[in-house]
DNA sequence: GGAACTAATAGACCAGTCGTCTAGTATTGA
DNA sequence: TCAATACTAGACGACTGGTCTATTAGTTCC
């Protein structure tokens, strides 16, 4: 009672393990093996918690986009102006980029052309988190407006949306060139394009 | 003499059919007996072309990066102003989405991800097939702001990679979403954002 | 014709894949 | 206490992966 059961324990260990793998070689490349090893649960175990490693994958990326969805929800609610909560969101894109592998975190990134064509589900899963994100990005643009704090725009869902793509293909361009600058350069044109002064 | 040595026939209907393949299903999910099975080049002969998978995997992005600049290079020759010529570069990736899978034919939408993490060599022969592009793309900026037809730029290279940014990311959305509104979003914002009139 | 050489292929090989199955241990509730 | 459930354990099967060796088919030259 005090505790999370058990079983949502290991569950959550063969989760987070898979989520560090994947993350970094993608989701066909990585066997059950290799996770299970990596988070210490026994091959028999994995498919107690899970009917197959497609539905692990769907587990996956939804804990995963709660997360995230989480973690803007929480930036969201703190204080200052939503240009500096926008800007704080992209710069943890560069943050992360600078630690280990760049843009290594974001799973969209990652796993976006690949799950598309691979699973149904996860692709639905991936996409539903994007659209939520994208709306709060857009909310974000619409406060800024009202705050002083950022250029009005006339359909915020759309700028939002191209927003999230260019940083999604900056990040792509980053990964593939092992090198910041396309995620810099998409930090100072987002700044010069949607702060006021 | 007439003809290309039949060697290289095989050795080309290889890469064509792994071409078609991996565009669509990645390059780890395709194994080596479906390509020679599509090609109908038997097993035992794949060694004899190509030392290894990776091998293979690098000549394929070769071929197709060579294939890809030598397009860009016979629009730029063609005629029209540099507005005209960026417009029709874009609009093939929404045609393209339009016939079979959204941005199913690039394969920088398909295996930036993947291959960054994978082979040093694919990556890089993928990031400078990139580079080149985004130079003509920078060219043509230069070009239209010349004859008239596009809005001067400060830094071109800059601006070239965002807005291959933007599309690159726009496809990832659409393949993701299934739906064509990103890139065409992408298409209007670019149009007016860089075109004079 | 026959030797010598290259071009091309067949099929074996083993590591690794996902998923199943049977057996076993802990934990719970009556 | 005892039985039922929750969970662990890993061997096993059927199959696919990329790779390599041994062999054949084809050409060239004397």
């Amino acid at each position: 009672m005090t505790e999370q059961k058990k079983s949502d324990q290991t569950r959550q260990k063969i989760l987070t393990a898979g989520r560090a793998l994947i993350s970094k070689h993608g989701f066909g490349a990585v066997g059950l093996a290799r996770i299970l090893k990596e988070s210490g649960v026994p091959k028999g175990s994995f498919y107690y918690y899970f009917p197959s490693k497609e539905a692990f994958g769907h587990a996956l990326l939804t804990d995963y986009v709660s997360d995230y969805l989480a973690r803007i929800d929480a930036l969201c609610a703190g204080p200052g102006s939503a240009r500096d909560k926008l800007t704080a969101f992209w710069t943890a894109w560069l943050a992360q980029a600078g630690s280990e592998g760049i843009a290594s975190q974001c799973l969209v990134v990652k796993l976006g052309a690949e799950v598309a064509d691979l699973s149904e589900d996860m692709r639905c899963v991936l996409d539903d988190g994007v659209a939520k994100l994208v709306d709060k990005i857009a909310a974000l643009l619409v406060q800024g407006a009202k705050d002083g704090s950022l250029i009005p725009v006339d359909d915020p869902q759309a700028t939002a949306q191209m927003l999230y793509a260019k940083w999604l293909g900056a990040a792509i361009l980053s990964k593939l060139s092992r090198d910041e600058t396309p995620l810099r350069r998409a930090l100072s044109e987002t700044n010069s394009t949607l702060s006021t002064s």
